[in-house]
This record gives C-alpha cells, structure tokens and sequence, in this order.
DNA sequence: ATCGAACCTCCAAT
DNA sequence: AATTGGAGGTTCG
C-alpha cells in the first residue's frame, strides 16, 4: 500500500466546497463515512478519469489521489472547481437586487463546475422528467455497464463511458438498465459523437449561438439541458436552464403575468436581465429555492 | 406558431 | 395492498 498523496489548494476566494458538488451539477460524487471528526468531511469522485478525495477545511482544499496523479492533480482540481472564479465582480452583479443579496449571503462560495462536457450532455439527458436518487443511479449503472475499469492504490473504480462504449452497451441495453424513453436518445448522441457527427469535446469556447445550435441538434436536447451543459461543462457563465424551480421563482419574484412574458422568452428575459454571469445567478436562485 | 399529452421507471402518497 | 400522480424535460401530433 502506497502511502497516499495530499495536495493543497490555498483559496483565494470565497468556496463552498460540499454545497457546490452537492447542488444538482454533478452526480457522482459521495461523501465517505465516518469522517475523522475535526478535519472536516471528505469527498470523492472523479475529475478527468482520475480518481480524488477533497476536504476543505477554511480556506484550503485538500487533494487526496494515488500519488501516481501527483503531478497534474492540483491543476485538474482547481480546473473543476473554478476556484479562479472572480467571485467580487459575480456577487457585485447580484448586490442591487435584494431577493438575490439574500440568497449569495446565505450560500457564499457556492461555485459552478467545469465538468466534462460529454458526461454532462448525458447526464442531463438523463434528467429529463426524472429526480436527483435515480439520476445518480443511472449515471452510475451506466458507469458500472460500460465504463473503464481503472485501478488505484484504492482499489478499481469505472470511469465515465465514451461514445464509443455506450455505442457497445446499445438502446437495449440502455433500456434494460432503467433508462427508459432516454434510452434511444442516449444511444443516437453516442453514435453521432462517435461518428464525428457532433465534437462535443470540440465546443467548448466556440460562441454561446454555435454551442446551442449543436446542442440543440442531439435529440432529447432541448434549451433548457443544453443550457445546463453549456453552464456546468462548457465555460458559458452566461447560460441559463429554465427549468420548473426556475420559472416558479421568476413567476414570482420577477416576472408577473402582466409583464407578458411567455415561457419560452424566459431563458432569454433572464439573460439581458442578469447580465453576462446569469448562470450564476440561476444556481443560486435555484439553490435558495431547492433547499427552502 | 403554439399547446397539451405522452413518455420509461421508480416510489411516495393515497 | 393496489393505484395514482409526479419527478429539475423533450418530442410529437
């Protein structure tokens, strides 16, 4: 057994480590048991096929991996996390409106992530007209049936299958482990992205209209899941998923019947009104709503 | 163009 | 104990 490797990050800015890999972004990581009480609760999951362990404890977040990962970990880490983040100039868009003053006070340091972008597009995917318990159970049925097997000092863990992989697995076999109507459009983007028909990899930096175009081309990719993947994957901090928790709160706090506003003009109203870090502003709406 | 209904499956609430 | 309704949405008519 090799003795593991511990890295830190010394946050610059304000971060809530669990509040922000438990907020509905991402849904493979878990907390491990029986915390040694004062050093704060560890995380893990996986980031680029590696396999990490995180706690934060104030303004430090620490890395546990194989030491194997020594060298590159802490940049893959800060990467995901976007801990360079100018959280000043986010919170100071969010400081005139009092609803939204309200809801950065009570869950400062919560950060969006830079996730992959083809395990978020199939992750939302799966989101679709389902709940938090059984997407974690797909993603990780999904990984179980097609993933890689990959070993550390901890022991084998899967990864995230390819295109390809889930290419092997099928609709069927999709259908067979739950997936249900996701099933065939989880297969189609498989083989559109393993037949270079969509370079999902390739979007990233490309602009806000090109991404959402090809996005929106994948079947069971509507606005509101390529806004999701453009949010939490692809850089777009101006994306914004117009989901039901959402249109409750606009419906309420902002957008009035009278205002005439449809629904489908929401995503775009949001956006001139929230300005360039609207994504931002939608987790937080979304998080102070969810968690009420 | 716009608007409901249907969609797999699981599970909590009758 | 069997049934119904709904879940962070998209597609089809």
């Amino acid at each position: 057994m090799v003795k593991p490797n511990i890295e830190t990050i010394r946050l610059t800015q304000p971060y809530d480590l669990k509040e922000t890999l438990y907020s509905g972004q991402a849904f493979r990581w878990r907390q491990l048991q029986s915390p040694k009480s004062t050093e704060g609760i560890w995380h893990e999951g996986l980031i680029n096929s590696i396999r990490v362990r995180l706690n934060q404890v104030d303004n430090s977040i620490n890395i546990e991996s194989d030491p194997k990962h020594k060298e590159f970990v802490v940049h893959a880490v800060e990467t995901y996390l976007r801990v360079e983040d100018d959280m000043a100039s986010i919170y100071d868009t969010m400081s005139s409106d009092q609803y939204l003053k309200r809801a950065t006070a009570q869950y400062r340091g919560l950060h969006i992530l830079r996730q992959d972008p083809w395990e978020c597009l199939i992750t939302f995917i799966c989101s679709a007209n389902n709940n938090i318990p059984r997407i974690r159970q797909l993603i990780e049925l999904i990984c179980n049936s097609a993933g890689k097997y990959l070993t550390d000092h901890y022991g084998a863990y899967r990864t995230f299958p390819t295109s390809s992989e889930i290419n092997n697995l099928g609709e069927q076999g999709l259908r067979n482990l739950g997936f249900g109507f996701r099933a065939k459009y989880i297969a189609k983007a498989a083989v559109m992205e393993s037949e270079g028909q969509i370079a999902i990899s390739e979007l990233r930096g490309k602009s806000y209209g090109e991404i959402l175009e090809s996005l929106i081309s994948i079947p069971g990719v509507g606005d509101k899941v390529a806004n999701c993947v453009m949010l939490f994957s692809m850089d777009c901090l101006e994306a914004f998923p117009v989901d039901v928790w959402i249109r409750r709160i606009l419906r309420e706090n902002y957008v009035t019947k009278k205002d005439k506003v449809p629904d489908s003009q929401l995503r775009t109203w949001s956006q001139n009104q929230f300005g360039p870090f609207a994504g931002y502003v939608n987790q937080y709406l979304f998080h102070k709503r969810r968690l009420a």
